[in-house]
DNA sequence: GACATTTATTGCGTATACGTTAATTTATAC
DNA sequence: GTATAAATTAACGTATACGCAATAAATGTC
């Protein structure tokens, strides 16, 4: 059975069209902030950019708006948009439950030790990152260990739900990456939930989770007020 | 003030472009089921249909594609997704969730008893189905009051993702109308449910909610399963 | 100088044309 | 009769053209 080309991790492997790669290339510009948030951009000049004609720009621009990355305003271009404070309470309270029950869900389900290796080893690389001061590759490995909930989980739409919310987290999280704490108890609240995944105690496991991400949420929030930075 | 056109009921109000109305009538067409899951259609058949070029229908079908009601195959035309009986299981479950956290957002607010009007409406038309046995009616009751339920949780978020995701199991629920017993009791849920949010008793309501949801989709599920409904 | 009205510009929505490529059919070899 | 290869067909992906409508600019009026 041949596998498909391996890729990055989290980049979506498969790019064949025009309209796949510009959707790609797009979502990583606003992403990486180089398409900052609020700031406009006719399709046209997007072409130019991505060295390809309007349609396929075009349909890039309905789905990446579609998952709430950017909205189509005609004849104003599209606009990269901003995220408030309270959009970023909506983003987490739907991560924090969706992941929670992902949580649960996978502590219903006995799995073999290998499922859990990728999710040990998110935690390692957190271990390490901390003791190394990598805020970059503990933001990495944190985001892994996420994803890993998720696949244990089992359920396909919750995966992709998330995936589209972190998307839009995502900048907000770069941001305050290097203001918060060290985040020491992240690691120890992951190792539980594991644990409680392991013995199959999903209450414990939702629970955990769900506290996890409510404080998550809680310091994010504080230090986008704190420092005034209402809309990224 | 002079208002938009008044639209039906739950139906989205703006048609202006081509593509919006193509999203629009082929939803609808989905819904209907005339086109039925798991069919498919080129891009140039559904343009004759919708009386308009191919253009706008291929941006209709990103869209769609990306609220998950079809998939868009090269070559071979869009295929309307059926739904398994453990599509719905996910489905349910992510509404679950998200419905009984807006119950308890909801519940964490204090409103003005008239914020409550459309809700206590769509409980008493809940009733007055059941007694005359107007199942349809009963159905259009209890998503109102759904539809309540995440106005009054005012995340907009959720709101748009169970849109979303209840579209997808609408056929299902319209298939399952007339094989389930008489919903008698759900309705006695959805007061309690309002009750405690007027009391602000916000773990009560989210679990009370979460218990309706569970049951419910026991309740679809088994039916799918009784009637081998295997993919709708 | 402020405001209304006309004109000009431009960005988008849609149609259409066309090359590409995958699916299908036909032909050929075994 | 089956299997492989060649030829054909057709659907899609992308580019392009063009008119419309919204915005901006310019002009005129008070």
């Amino acid at each position: 059975m041949a596998n498909p080309p391996a890729d990055k991790v989290g980049a979506a492997p498969k790019a064949k069209s025009n309209t796949q790669q510009a959707v790609r290339t797009i979502k990583q510009m606003i992403l990486e902030n180089q398409l900052p948030a609020g700031s406009s951009h006719l399709e046209s000049e997007l072409a130019e950019k991505l060295r390809m004609s309007r349609t396929p720009v075009r349909e890039a621009t309905l789905i990446l708006e579609a998952q709430g990355l950017l909205e189509v305003r005609p004849r104003h271009g599209v606009k990269i948009v901003p995220l408030s404070v309270d959009d970023m309470r909506e983003i987490y309270q739907i991560l924090t439950v969706l992941e929670s029950l992902s949580a649960r869900l996978a502590a219903k389900k006995r799995f073999p030790e290998e499922e859990f290796e990728a999710a040990e080893a998110a935690i390692r690389n957190m271990d390490i990152a901390l003791e190394t001061d990598n805020r970059e590759a503990w933001a990495q490995a944190d985001e892994t260990f996420h994803r890993e909930l998720l696949r244990l989980g089992g359920n396909k739409r919750i995966a992709t739900i998330c995936e589209t919310y972190n998307d839009q987290a995502r900048r907000a999280r770069a941001l305050t990456l290097y203001m918060r704490p060290s985040p020491t108890k992240s690691n120890d609240d992951h190792r539980r939930v594991l644990e409680a995944i392991r013995n199959g105690d999903f209450e414990l496991a939702q629970e955990i989770h769900t506290l996890h991400r409510v404080q998550a949420m809680g310091l994010i929030i504080d230090l986008l007020e704190k420092y005034k930075l209402h809309a990224v």
